[in-house]
Formats: structure tokens, C-alpha cells, sequence
DNA sequence: GACATAAATTAGACAAAGTCAAAAATACTT
DNA sequence: AAGTATTTTTGACTTTGTCTAATTTATGTC
């Protein structure tokens, strides 16, 4: 899903799709999140929605996110202890963890195959693997 | 390596061996947290040495776990978005992690095998490759 | 349009995890 | 014992995220 190009409206539609209420906050933290492939924190999205002029609170930000997560529009990324990040990028996925510069970078999960994981204590199922590769600079 | 017989001496050793000064309040967490193999957060590390007499500081369990952790006593798990895990298992292994109850389970590396992770870009190196598998209740 | 109702947003207080700097205590050296 | 280095403590502070009650906005009905 590639929305570089999209436009207020075609984020409406997807927003309708998933059965979310496009209202003029959501349509705001969807352009900022889902027009490109990319791992925001909440604070990133809060300030690139408010940076022309202040629109959204903390607050809604923090709802339509967990709304987007609920409704399968975002990826929930925990890789930094710090902070969670919104992966717009909801296709099967690993992630390598730059953690000299705090940045993600996405592991096609076609290639990769994890074996041997044990089978799963009854009445559990599997919500998802993840896999991080955790990398610093060499120096 | 379990210590659960082990007792003060010999965790005065363990610090000495890799350079770390035995103080009451590193023998106190060493205590804690190494006796086996477990996963505790900093909090938990803090109640369980204040349990009987309020003895160590919150930064002063900080300061240790990073320490430990800096001198390879101790691994990081970054599962849950509120809290940091501390792992005194430092063999090479993965985790479950429990989303309804908040609770890490191991998962040996023996067996697991992760194929196909792209080349790293260049000068970079790899600190570890993490494998979390979320599970919750299937009901 | 006016009204009632439901849904969404807001402000701002709050909580929890973790950090930090300066002072105080402890240990180590001579 | 005195002086220096190390460790610990206190308590203020920052950041991320949550919560509640009030307000705003949208929706449907007459």
C-alpha cells in the first residue's frame, strides 16, 4: 500500500473500509502515519499534525492510534525501552534496530524463516513473532 | 549457572570476576535478581530488597542493573511498553511473552534457528538477534 | 431549523519509569 | 588519620502514556 499520492479522500475511504468514522483529527494522523512505509513515535505524530497549526491534542493522538492498531491500519513496533513505535507498514515484517541513532529500518519477512519454536502452552494462541536484529556501529 | 544455593561469598566472587566492586547493595541485587533464572523489573528489584529494611535507593538500582548489565551479569528484555525486564539467564535464547498476564517464559536457542536475515549494512555490527513470540489466552 | 442524542475531542491533572546533579556516606591508599 | 576516589542517596525532574470530566462536533428526528 503505497499513498504517497493519496489524498484526503482516498484516506476517507480507507478510514470507511475499516469501519473507522473519518473525522478531521483521524484523516490528519492517517496522512502523517500512512502515507509512506515509516516507524513514528506518538510524539513525532503529534508534532508533525500540529506543525502548521495546533489541531490535535495528545490525547486523540493517543486514541487513534490504538484505534488504528485495533482496526489492523498500524503496527505496534517495541524495540526501544523508551518509547513505542507506529509502523505504518502492516505486511509480515521483522525489523533491524539501529541503536546508536534510535531508528528502524524493515526485514522483508519472505526471506526470513524462524524454526524450532516450541509448541505453545494449550489454550494459547500466537499473536506474533518478531524478530529484531539489534545493530551498533562497528566502531 | 544457578545459584540458588549460592550465598553471599559466592556472588562477591561473581562481581569480582568481572571487575565489579562487591558492595552491600550490588551483593543485595545480585541476590535478587541472579539467584535464578528469572525475569524482574527495576521496581520489583527495589521491593525485593527494601522487602525486610529499606537499604538501597531506587538509583542505586539503576545504577547496578546497568552495570550489570554493561559487565554481561545480566540481559535487557524489551517486550512490555511500561517496563524494562531484567533476564539473569545471559545463555543464548529467546522468550514468550505472555500479553495477558505480562509474564516472560524462555525459549532455548538450541533450537531455534532464524535464516535468511539480510547482509548488515556496512559497518555496522550485530549486538544480538531477539525472537519474541507474543501469545495471549485463546478464548 | 431546532432539538436530542451519540460520538469524538479537549484540557489538564495524574501516574509510572527512568534520569540526573549535588551532597553525603563509604571504602581505599598512603 | 588524612586525603582521595568510589558508591550511594535524596529529591527534583523529564518523558511517555493514561484518565476523567467537560466541551465540541456530528447525526438523526421532528
Amino acid at each position: 500500500m503505497d499513498l504517497s499520492e493519496a489524498n484526503r479522500e482516498s484516506f476517507a475511504d480507507l478510514l470507511r473500509e475499516r469501519g473507522v468514522t473519518p473525522t478531521h483529527q483521524r484523516l490528519e494522523i492517517a496522512r502523517a502515519l500512512l502515507s509512506r512505509k515509516q516507524h513514528l513515535s506518538a510524539d513525532e505524530i503529534l508534532g508533525i499534525v500540529n506543525r502548521r497549526h495546533a489541531e490535535t491534542s495528545k490525547a486523540t493522538v493517543y486514541n487513534t492510534l490504538k484505534l488504528f492498531l485495533d482496526k489492523g491500519l498500524i503496527r505496534e513496533v517495541i524495540v526501544d525501552p523508551s518509547r513505542v513505535f507506529y509502523d505504518s507498514n502492516t505486511a509480515p515484517h521483522h525489523h533491524l534496530f539501529d541503536m546508536d541513532r534510535g531508528v528502524l529500518v524493515d526485514i522483508d519477512a519472505d526471506q526470513v524463516a524462524v524454526t524450532g519454536l516450541p509448541t505453545l502452552p494449550d489454550g494459547m494462541r500466537t499473536v506474533g513473532v518478531d524478530v529484531i536484529v539489534r545493530v551498533k556501529s562497528a566502531a
